[in-house]
DNA sequence: ACTATATATACACTTGACGGTATATACTAA
DNA sequence: TTAGTATATACCGTCAAGTGTATATATAGT
C-alpha cells in the first residue's frame, strides 16, 4: 500500500464517499450504489481499484458481494475521514448525509427482511 | 478551497514533497528545485497549481519568488503531513530526507551570503 | 435447464494531467 | 540599454483515468 495510491483513492470524491460509508460498516455493492445514486458499473470499478490497492476486501454472500475496509485500516484514510467529518464544506456535509442515508437504509433492511437475506444481514450487522 | 482539490494536490508525490518543505518554512523556487532535483518548469507549474487552489502564497523578493503555505494552513494538509511523518514507507522516508536537505541548504545559505540576498534571507529566516 | 439478480469485465471513447521545449516576463546590475 | 538571472507561460505530444455500453460471470430459485 503506497501512500500516494491511498491518497489518490481518497482524492476522488466518489471513492471518498464509498470509503466513508465502509468505515461505518460493510456494505454490498447495490447498497452503496443506492446511497450514492450512481450506476453499478461505476461503483464496481471504484471498488475494484480500492481492492487492488488493498484498502478494501470483498466477500461473496450468495449473489451479493460484501465490501469492507481491510484491517488494519489505513492510518491515512482514518486521519482524512476524521478531519473531513469535523470540517465544514460541501463535500464534508455530503459525507454526513451519506452516513445518515446509510442508517436509514440499514433500518429499512432490518424491517423488510425480504430484501436482505440472512447471510448478508448478519455480515453487515443490520438486521 | 475544495477538499478534493487539496487532496489531489497532496496525492501527487512531488507536490506532497513541496508542501512538506513549505510547512517547515518559506522557500524560493530555485531552492525547492535544488532539493527535489527537478527541472524548474515542473516545480513552477506545481506551485502555480497549489497557489490557484489557495494552498500556497507567493511573494516577490527581487528576482526570487518566495513561496509559503497560506494561513490558516489547511487542516487536511496538516493531518496528512502529520500522519506521513510518523509512518514508515518509502515516501515517508523521502519526506524526512527532504527536511534534512532543507536544513543543510539553510545552513549553507547562512554561511555563503552571496547566494542569498538580504530580503530573501530575512523572509526565509535562514541567514 | 432456464430465468433472474448481482456483480465484474472488456472495449472504445473522451478528457485531463503531466512532461518537455521554447519563449516570455520581471527584475537586477553594469 | 544590454546582459544575466529567476520565474512563468504557451504550446504540443503523450499517457493515465474516467465514462458508458455491452457483455460475461456467479449464484439462486424454479
Amino acid at each position: 500500500m503506497e501512500a500516494s495510491d491511498i491518497l489518490k483513492c481518497i482524492a476522488d470524491p466518489q471513492r471518498l464517499r464509498i470509503l466513508n460509508l465502509l468505515d461505518a460498516g460493510p456494505l454490498c455493492v447495490c447498497h452503496i450504489q443506492e446511497i450514492l445514486d450512481a450506476p453499478q458499473v461505476k461503483i464496481s470499478k471504484q471498488l475494484a481499484i480500492m481492492k487492488q490497492i488493498g484498502l478494501t476486501e470483498a466477500e461473496r454472500q450468495g449473489t451479493w458481494m460484501v465490501y469492507r475496509l481491510s484491517e488494519p485500516r489505513s492510518g491515512l484514510l482514518l486521519a482524512n475521514l476524521n478531519c473531513l467529518r469535523k470540517a465544514e464544506c460541501d463535500e464534508c456535509n455530503e459525507l454526513q448525509r451519506d452516513l445518515k442515508a446509510r442508517e436509514t437504509l440499514v433500518k429499512t433492511l432490518s424491517q423488510e427482511s425480504s430484501d436482505c437475506p440472512e447471510p448478508v444481514c448478519e455480515t453487515i450487522a443490520c438486521c
